[in-house]
DNA sequence: CGAGGCCTTGAACGAAATCAAAGTCAGTGG
DNA sequence: CCACTGACTTTGATTTCGTTCAAGGCCTCG
């Protein structure tokens, strides 16, 4: 559909950037500015690679946000990440020399491309370079595995709790305030990406911000308490409460949320 | 407890073999055979590595089975991974320079030490040495990145089917039969990979059995219908067969497996 | 204003977890 | 040799969490 790249090319970035971005110590012994790598621009909706697309490439985010995605036998979207500022995009790509996942631009997006060959060869000269590479894959690896700690044994409670809570820290990292930010996906999305459905995504939120833990209005949410969320394993029944209130032995005082919540 | 490796010394693998082992196709430019790579034995329960150690060395799996594992905050093991021969451990630790996972080996093991700098430094002179280290590392990413994907998005029968689909495909490319082979881990270890209990790893290989898509005897299993297996999505509900025969308008004659388990 | 996405909420259902009890097997030591 | 221990597995009964199905509300944008 909307193959085409928005190709504009203004913008040129030095090795130094790209390091910087990717929050690698960069030695910077390369002040020359003759490495420049090309910046690309796509828009919201816009896809920068497909499944099976053959492989040159990888992408860092310079700006905006982004999705990626396994596309199952009938069509259903897997979504495996959201990918923002200083994130590389297209690893999945090199072992096949074709793309393993889609990438979409959920807002407008300022991308570096780094073509895969010359990022080798560069890569050979500028050690922190290759280093960065090694550093960057593995990082993604980690990544990832702590996603399939987190789908094998979270309550969907937990998980929608760490995503925020994981978010709050990325956009932190960037600059922006850590309290309060606009969800950039939908709750569908969402759900994909924890491996719940967009209501128990939704319900859970509703509930968060019921008990105080967070504010939602639609995709703006507020982290209230950040704290609980990081160890939040289940939530106490709201229906049962009472009956709970009652069987613990607490001489009559009313349980502190705080006590509720990070019960086992 | 059994921190002290089995260090026996005595075999060593040039660059080819390596290649070989990883299914990289070397171009064997290096015929020399300085270039030589040290083996460790492991006894089974051994650990390799443990999480936060530092991290310098790569291993490859020449014999033996392991599984990598994640310690959450109370002590549960998360499952991550059953390497094998051919298969690469501890890249998890190149960001850190700590590793962030631990491996055990299963049964005894024959593992190949690849000092990372010095892998590295060769990668710069050799370059399909170089390639396979950036192919392996995305191999990876995708193999976890299937691994998301099932477990957002597959029942545990789906989940079931296909872990015993892909070790036969593994056991068949090692040479071994893809129809028999022994489970090396418990179903507490193949339910804690495929975020289940050991009960429902249980019951669902006993499913199987009944249905004649396997047969199952303690650790051993045997592949009757590996086709099934790989499309399976859900079971048909094994109490109510007799119903939804009923309700099928199928002219009374008895509904084939194969229909009853392609249902969506 | 109306249409179409997206989100929320409720009710009912169902898949998998949890709890519980036997059964199997390998290794150990009397 | 055999009984005993402990780890692993199977199977059943029950519970619960999350899904599914359904209805209505809320924004945005033509």
């Amino acid at each position: 559909m909307e193959a085409g790249r928005q190709r504009q090319g203004r913008l040129w970035s030095n090795l130094k950037e790209v390091c910087d971005l990717l929050h690698i110590p960069a030695a910077c012994s390369v002040t020359t500015e003759e490495l420049l790598f090309q910046h690309v621009q796509f828009k919201t909706g816009q896809r920068i690679h497909t499944i099976g697309q053959p492989f040159d490439t990888l992408y860092i985010v310079n700006s905006g946000f982004l999705k990626t995605v396994l596309i199952d036998e009938f069509g259903n979207e897997q979504v495996l990440s959201f990918p923002m500022k200083g994130d590389m995009l297209g690893v999945d790509g090199i072992h096949t020399r074709h793309y393993s996942s889609e990438a979409v631009a959920l807002s407008d997006c300022d991308l570096i491309l780094l073509p895969f060959k010359k990022l080798t060869a560069l890569g050979r000269v500028h050690l922190e370079l290759e280093n960065m590479m090694y550093g960057v894959m593995s990082r993604e690896l980690v990544r990832e595995q702590a996603m399939i700690g987190m789908l094998g044994a979270l309550s969907a409670e937990a998980r929608v709790a760490r995503f925020l809570v994981a978010l709050a820290e990325r956009f932190s990292q960037m600059g922006y305030s850590s309290k309060l930010f606009n969800l950039r996906m939908t709750r569908h999305e969402i759900g994909s990406y924890l491996g719940l459905t967009l209501e128990t995504v939704s319900r859970t939120l509703s509930a968060f911000n019921e008990i105080g833990l967070i504010s939602v209005d639609q995709r703006t949410i507020g982290i209230k308490d950040a704290e609980a969320l990081k160890t939040l394993r289940r939530l106490p029944p709201s229906r049962t409460r009472a009956k709970q209130q009652a069987t613990a032995k607490t001489k009559g005082e009313t349980i502190a949320p705080a006590q509720l919540l990070a019960a086992l």
